[in-house]
RNA sequence: GGGGUGGUAGUUCAGUUUGGUUAGAACGCUGGCCUGUCAAGCCAGAGGUCGCGAGUUCGAGUCUCGUCCACCCCGCCA
């Protein structure tokens, strides 16, 4: 086999003269009759190699073999050439690619694999169904975007080590087959063939084993790791995803975050050339679902929620009173709608109603003030308050929902986005704070943790929790952070309960008794009673940060080979059934109704 | 589990509103021509389970029902 010499990417005039040795793929074939050019490609470029030159120096024979050779080359072929670097005649360099002033005359070709026809044009990539690219993923990263954002991972990947170790963070890793968990999201089993009936479950995070990374003293760890999760999936979740796990002992939020700012800031300076300024913007849970209608709002986008229940309370419009005495109204102001008709204010109407809103009310500040179907049922100093609220100008519409402060919020925070394209070049980073510990469980009534079980309440709320009154618990603050960018939740964590005290206060009121806590987190619960120090962490999702930083729709454009919505993985066919004789060693029998299979 | 959009040649799409001759286009593919192209060009050709299944009809890519798949969203995602 002729062995590469150079790269596809590296030859420049400099390089004139050159006897060298390339190979690559048939990236384009131009068959002139007597002269043929091939674009030869590997992953780092292009070279132009043509074949039925003089230059070659060849004598007749061997120029007609060579060309007769070249003649049967396609697409995606693959090939080895011999050949001399020679500087395009004049006129005919091309400036599209970094090897154009060049091209390597052939001398000798072997061909080293054939190429059936392709599934799709690798010129038109860009139009091709994503169905399509992920059967034949192997195929799209040799020549698509997907290649570049897989670089780009790699290099976030290495920027990501060089930092952490160089902060004294230890990488070390965790099982992968571990302890199905009672809470959070559904597990990945595995069975176990030695323990006949019993199963693993893949991680949904490396949580429980960082902690006892933290007691056996190495204060800091962090790991670049898969975590697996049995749910729907969405643009922004896949069923197995990339985590930067890490944890850290004596330390409080601040510490954290300082690090995590860090990390950020030269990720943006080593990748993108942004210098982004610390510390980042912070919000508090409330104050991010009041004035966004999200705990991940998109900062990009200026528009903020106003409230206006007070005044709906006593207003004349009734589906407003009536909707503040039970829940809330509030409104949401879109600058310079005229471009908004009002066949597009119905169809956003629509989509209002199927995140359960009732009905979506508007007014205009038009030449004349606020007009609308509405303003007939409000007082002119009611119109006038609401101008004032909204610092409204000619040309703003507000949208008014009222609901429930769940729902006004989905909707509200459905419009900022709905109406405003944030600017792709910026980038708006901020940390949400202060989070209510437990929330309410809409289906069983009962609390549930809004991070996880193991995160700390606020030192102040301690007393509350040990009220165990309802309302008492609604307010407890948790010390866990969220870091979003451009709308995207791309990373949380929390300081953690080192006090075993405390842990199991939050273990009874999530009602898990002590039995069942030492059953499903004992060996946890053990580990922090043998002097565990204070401690806390973090875990970023790798894919949405990469997904934000290059613009991308879907984390399935920064993931080689993924899943479709229901999971299932179009380049393997997985998951497939399994024979009866695996089953069979595993003592598990399937038993799917009729419908389903 | 629910709502929405889509499925026609290898690929990307038109055709479905208003049922009617042999289902088209571009690119790709195959063969031929062509000595400076680089999304090469010219000529010729092959290529279709209109996602699948029922139904309505003299007749269905087109209408109805069911179903599967892909994508977006709600629920779900400690």
């Amino acid at each position: 086999m002729l062995k590469r010499t150079v790269t596809c990417g590296e030859l420049r005039a400099k390089d004139k003269d050159r006897e060298v040795v390339l190979s690559g793929w048939v990236a384009s074939w131009r068959d002139h009759g007597g002269v043929i050019f091939i674009d030869l490609r590997d992953i780092s470029g292009l070279t132009q190699i043509v074949f039925g030159r003089e230059k070659s120096g060849l004598d007749k024979g061997k120029e007609e073999e060579l060309i007769k050779q070249a003649q049967k080359l396609r697409n995606e072929f693959v090939i080895a050439v011999k050949g001399v670097v020679s500087a395009r005649p004049e006129g005919t360099e091309n400036k599209k690619i970094d090897t154009g002033d060049i091209e390597v005359i052939v001398t000798e070709m072997e061909l080293l694999n054939k190429c059936r026809e392709l599934p799709f044009d690798f010129k038109k990539m860009d139009e091709v169904g994503e169905e399509t690219r992920l059967k034949y993923r192997y195929l799209e990263m040799r020549v698509g975007k997907l290649k570049d954002n897989l670089v780009f991972k790699h290099k976030l990947f290495q920027v990501t080590r060089n930092y952490f170790s160089g902060k004294g963070f230890y990488e070390i890793e965790t099982p992968f087959l571990t302890r199905a968990t009672p809470e959070g999201a559904r597990d990945y089993l595995v069975p176990s063939r030695v323990n006949p009936g019993k199963f693993y479950a893949l991680p949904q995070s490396p949580q429980l084993f960082k902690q006892m990374l933290m007691v056996g003293g190495f204060m800091r760890y962090f790991q670049i790791v898969k975590c697996f999760r049995d749910e729907d999936l969405r643009q922004d979740r896949q069923p197995e995803f990339t985590q930067l796990d890490l944890e850290m002992s004596f330390i409080d939020e601040a510490d954290i975050k300082a690090v995590l700012e860090e990390y950020v800031c030269s990720v943006f300076d080593k990748l993108m050339g942004v210098k982004v300024s610390r510390p980042f913007p912070s919000l508090s849970y409330d104050q991010a679902m009041l004035r966004y209608g999200t705990d991940k709002p998109d900062l990009r986008i200026p528009a903020e929620i106003t409230d206006i229940s007070d005044l709906a309370l006593s207003c004349g419009f009734k589906v407003f009173s009536d909707a503040a005495g039970k829940g809330v109204v509030r409104g949401l102001k879109i600058s310079d709608a005229d471009r908004i008709s009002l066949s597009v204010i119905n169809e956003v109407t629509k989509e209002v109603q199927q995140l359960g809103a009732k009905g979506l009310a508007w007014i205009r500040h038009k030449e004349e003030g606020l007009t609308s179907q509405i303003t007939k049922f409000f007082k002119p100093e009611e119109l006038e308050e609401l101008s004032r609220r909204f610092k409204t100008i000619k040309g703003d519409l507000l949208f008014f929902v009222a609901d429930s402060a769940d729902t006004v919020s989905k909707c509200l925070s459905f419009l900022r986005t709905r109406f405003y394209e944030p600017r792709k070049d910026k980038y708006a980073l901020l940390w949400v704070e202060d989070y209510p510990l437990f929330e309410k469980d809409a289906e069983t009534g009962r609390w549930s943790p809004m991070h996880h079980p193991f995160t700390s309440p606020a030192p102040g709320d301690i007393e509350a929790l040990r009220s165990g009154k309802d309302e008492d618990i609604a307010r407890v603050k948790s010390r866990a952070y969220d870091m979003v960018l451009n709308g995207s939740e791309i990373g949380g964590g929390s300081i953690r309960n080192h006090s075993l005290e405390v842990q199991d206060l939050v273990f009874r009121i999530l009602g898990i008794d002590e039995k069942e806590s030492r059953e499903k987190f004992g060996f946890l619960l053990k580990a922090l009673s043998y002097g565990a120090p204070p401690h806390g962490g973090f875990a970023f999702g790798m894919d949405r940060l990469v997904a934000q930083l290059l613009n991308l729709e879907s984390i399935r454009e920064v993931i080689p080979f993924p899943k479709t919505q229901k999971a299932y993985s179009p380049i393997t066919d997985a998951p497939s059934a399994v024979d009866r004789k695996q089953l069979d060693e595993l003592f598990i029998k399937v038993d799917v109704p009729e419908d389903l299979t």
